[in-house]
DNA sequence: TGTACATCAGTGAACGCGCGTTCACTGATGTAC
DNA sequence: TGTACATCAGTGAACGCGCGTTCACTGATGTAC
């Protein structure tokens, strides 16, 4: 009973985590409580005991899904070689294997076009998670020594997401591979990466 | 009696404009049958005299939307200068302008992230206006006289969306419109349209 | 020209359905004695 | 050790509401004679 995580809150996390992914691939509004309960192995009644309401939901998952990402872009930009780091970085953002997972991955691709539509909690945590992963990338374009480092890093962070974003409407499996990889390509020269790792 | 576009025919491209501008700005769900006839200045009874279904509606509208995304893009690229209509098609892209009235513009940034959702038909729709997009853009690039034109031209409208996406996303109005102008520069850089127009 | 009629775009009440939410209840678990 | 009780996560029926959809009806318009 003196477990450090009790039956609750691991409950609890289930529910966020299949929340996490559903609204990663069908969107914030893209599934319901009772089918977000049965995916977690329960019956809809018992969501109230976790949140307060569906929105709160919304802005918990969101918050789930960024701290996913964040883990992300940490374990290619903290500490080491900040050209290897952005490089593996962007193959791992732009990968074929999350072109159709949409459930892994960042929900920036998916997400940003219904930000207006989100609880103002999740519309937060929305800003932030933008902002981090572009100062992220940032930092690692000013230890690169690129002057511009900042306007550089929203240009490359706007073409990783439009990339992905893109690639997953392209239904023609190929052609979307073949996207993705002309991105790649293309951050990597332009942000000084593709010359000697 | 006689005239060419009929009483109806023009009720019901009224009653498309409005579903075009309100799924640009609110997704594709994001009104209802009743409230798009309110704004076309009638009741939802009469909706179905005009359409099939809400989906078979959401399939014209979507339509509707890259019919004037097209002329945009045409507008800039058809005929003229390969390099000045691709400059002045960033800046028109990319424009503070279109950063907060989301229903005018190209409605890729606001509902790529929602394609797998959008009724069939629409799907087509979207994979070919992705298409003509990328191969205005790659024709111009050919023009003058760029080697990997398809591939450049598949990154640079991944940059375009994402940027457009990101931007408005950003609730900070100074810093979506320095991401903006950031991205158009350097479009304009990574495409040698910079120099001596 | 004037009246009678057909057409048909648009009206608005009503429908069934799925959704978010509530709530009285169940039943397993751990504690008190 | 064994029984009685409190706790509380989870159940499932029920609710009101908004949605897409249907349909009998209205009323303006243009044609027939």
């Amino acid at each position: 009973m003196d477990e450090k995580v009790s039956h609750k809150e691991r409950t609890r996390a289930r529910i966020l985590d299949e929340a996490a992914k559903a609204m990663r691939t069908h969107g914030s509004e893209g599934i319901g409580v009772a089918a977000l309960m049965k995916r977690a192995g329960l019956t809809h009644g018992g969501f109230y005991a976790h949140f307060a309401s569906r929105d709160d939901l919304v802005v918990h998952a969101i918050e789930r899904m960024f701290q996913d990402s964040r883990a992300l872009v940490d374990r290619h930009l903290g500490g080491g070689d900040a050209r290897e780091g952005l490089s593996s970085l962007i193959d791992a953002y732009l990968s074929d294997a999350l072109l159709r997972t949409p459930d892994r991955g960042c929900p920036l691709p998916g997400l940003s076009g219904e930000v207006s539509r989100l609880p103002a909690g999740a519309r937060v945590h929305f800003q932030e998670s933008m902002k981090r992963f572009r100062s992220g990338i940032a930092r690692a374009l000013s230890a690169m020594g690129v002057a511009d480092a900042d306007r550089l890093a929203a240009s490359a962070l706007a073409e990783m997401v439009g990339a992905m974003s893109l690639a997953r409407a392209t239904s023609d499996e190929a052609e979307a591979r073949r996207s993705l990889a002309a991105s790649r390509d293309a951050l990597k020269r332009r942000l000084g990466l593709d010359q000697a790792l």
